[in-house]
DNA sequence: GCCATATGGAAAG
DNA sequence: TTTCCCTATGGCA
């Protein structure tokens, strides 16, 4: 259930564990049997991370993609246990072993169809892309800016919790369309997700509430919530603002639930 | 045990 | 715009 930070923390880490070693790849639950008899003993170049997708890399050129989705999971160890659960792909050496649950995706690709797949993928905070084509079609686009950060060919890796935070941050109307931005608030706010995006590959959470405003009473709560970290907005509907104490509201954009506070985001 | 929920995205209608 | 997929977990009875 991770954003793009968390993506590419899994690519570091596999890259860590299983770079150029022949990897054992099975799948118990089934599903990619085929393509791990494929590829399976093969060494493992790397892994990469663009936006939330992770391309795992082999000697003979095929990439293992997986992205994944609401439910997806990564769980490292040592060594193999008795495979417990549905067990998409598992990838095995003598020292390290990778579990891998419930993805959206996961599928043996040929570099060319790898390409495909990385051409829908736009620009990625945490890389450091160029943001100039993003640029370009935010400012002119009549979509809320809420919904144009969800779109993963303008802000790969952005999720539902850096949507809301950076939008909080920027004192930006979720519903503001993309062309009623200035190009300095476009700018500050692609700044604002390179730094608190590379933030997240650090330290693993979402940290987004600038130390003035972290509320005492609320810090071990907030640090509990799933995300890991302390936010502004996310999940905090029904409850006082940081900032300026009014009630955070939960709208739906997307199909998905946006916070924001209605006094601080006008 | 059951039900709702979850940081996503593609396909169907 | 709705439906569907993939899986685990937390709250509640």
């Amino acid at each position: 259930m991770p954003e793009g930070h968390v993506v590419h923390r899994q690519a570091k880490e596999i890259t860590r564990l299983f770079s150029r070693q022949q990897v054992a790849v099975d799948s118990p639950q089934g599903r990619f049997s085929d393509s791990a008899k494929q590829i399976t003993g093969s060494v493992l170049t790397k892994a990469e991370a663009r936006g939330k997708h992770l391309f795992i890399k082999f000697t003979d050129s095929s990439e293992i993609h997986v992205h994944l989705g609401l439910y997806g999971k990564w769980t490292f160890l040592e060594s193999p246990p008795e495979p417990k659960g549905l067990i998409r792909l598992r990838l095995i050496t003598p020292g390290a072993c990778a579990e891998l649950r419930g993805p959206n995706a996961c599928s043996l690709l040929t570099s060319a169809e790898s390409k495909e797949v990385r051409k829908r993928i736009g620009p990625d905070p945490i890389r450091r892309d160029d943001p100039s084509t993003t640029r370009d079609k935010v400012l002119s686009s009549s979509a809320p800016i809420g919904a144009l950060l969800m779109d993963q060919k303008l802000f790969a890796g952005v999720g539902n919790i850096y949507r809301a935070e950076v939008l909080f941050r920027h004192n930006i109307n979720p519903n503001d369309q993309g062309r009623s931005l200035t190009n300095e608030t476009f700018n500050a706010v692609w700044e604002d997700l390179c730094v608190l995006m590379k933030a997240g590959v650090r330290t693993g959470r979402i940290d987004t509430v600038y130390p003035e405003h972290e509320p005492r009473a609320m810090k071990r709560k907030a640090r509990e919530d799933r995300h890991g970290g302390e936010v502004y907005v996310y999940r905090r509907d029904g409850q006082p603002c940081h900032v300026c104490g009014s009630e955070i509201l939960m709208t739906s954009m997307l199909g998905r639930n946006l916070f924001w506070c209605p006094q601080c985001q006008k």
